[in-house]
DNA sequence: CGTCTAACGCGACGCTGGTCGCCTTAGTAT
DNA sequence: ATACTAAGGCGACCAGCGTCGCGTTAGACG
């Protein structure tokens, strides 16, 4: 194994980005996403991969060192992908907009299959966990505007943590998906949206103190 | 693979559970443990287990199915083991109590390795991610205790679902700690048992309705 | 105390995931 | 346009995981 490390950034920043390697980048998370998809984790080959993207054996080695750097590589390009955020005024609505769209994802038939599939395949290894803590750092990130936009509203008071808001928001959701394992339903979202804003306002999520 | 189902079953329970298949079990469940801390859930190999084990590969593979089995079946062990659980007569310590007793088995530098690997290599596949589930279930259950307690001395009101209580408590930990990697601090710990109640008071727990 | 059989020990074998060295191809720089 | 080189293609090779059939052992039962 040539530097896990290295073998992720360059999946994701090649020295040489022009042509040919960003088609079999692109290729490969194409693939990698498929299959994963189709087959689950567990059947997941490396050669599998490479026979569908076209691309050979040793080049995928090279390049991201085993199975769990290409899923570690497609989740940094999710990562990298704009999620939208909701903005209807109330943050009430929002918050309960943001945990909808967790449910929703991970839920509608049609939609769960592939995130559901990434998510838990990243948890499955070391690199593909650093990888998906980097994704929902961004992730955090991007929701934390629903938060800081309230505050600017005078909706929420102002100490107020907004990663911390998104965090207690989603943590249950997650937490009953790919920890205990427990069915996702409307109600669990709505509580979870609702008891995050109840803890903000009573100053829980405050920055500076406990 | 002969049924993976029934594998784990005759771990937890051999139709001849006296004397040798008790103790190859024992040994293998220790061993399976002792080379999980050590060297990790990558580095972790059934034949090593076994030779520490003093028990043959191919009985490993009967039985267990392999590393996954070995896995689920440590788990189920520690499933049965009763935990303790806090009873001050305040369900407020009680709660805080139980969300710091998380806090320090993930953080403290002696007690933290073991558990860690155990749940982090659960998360591996789809037989240990079942396992978790079944061992969540356990321990929610047995600290819904508290808050049943805590009803009965008329300290919370009466709707509250005792296990939707733990779930809120814990979940912001095994969050941070398993799904996004972010550090664990005393103030998480206490954060998520405060909005936990708060939640709970406000009938947001509540069995019944939304 | 003798018999029965479930479970374990044993070693050899096949398969597949991962590696290596060399050659070819396609961006890049001047 | 031409030379340079990073990256990919290629196939052979190796090792370690998991399996199989058989012989052996030790609980269980009368």
């Amino acid at each position: 194994m040539p530097e896990n490390l290295e073998a992720t950034q360059a999946a994701t920043a090649g020295t040489r980005p022009g042509g040919r390697s960003a088609r079999v980048r692109a290729d490969m998370v194409t693939a990698t996403l498929a299959e994963l998809t189709e087959k689950g984790y567990d059947q997941l080959t490396v050669e599998a991969i490479c026979h569908r993207a076209g691309v050979h054996k040793a080049t995928a080695y090279r390049r991201w060192g085993g199975v769990d750097g290409l899923i570690a590589g497609a989740l940094a390009l999710s990562a990298d992908q704009p999620w939208p955020i909701p903005d209807t005024g109330n943050v009430d609505d929002d918050v309960e907009l943001l945990a909808r769209e967790v449910y929703i994802t991970f839920t509608d038939r049609d939609l769960r299959t592939t995130p559901t599939a990434l998510i838990g395949a990243a948890l499955r290894s070391d690199l593909g966990a650093a990888a998906l803590g980097a994704f929902f750092a961004a992730r955090h990130q991007q929701a934390a505007e629903v938060v800081t936009r309230a505050i600017g509203r005078g909706q929420l008071p102002f100490g107020v943590d907004p990663v911390e808001l998104v965090r207690a928001t989603t943590a249950p959701l997650y937490h009953r998906l790919f920890i205990t394992g427990e069915p996702l339903d409307e109600r669990a979202a709505h509580r979870a949206a609702a008891a995050a804003l109840l803890a903000a306002r009573a100053g829980l999520f405050d920055a500076a103190v406990r």
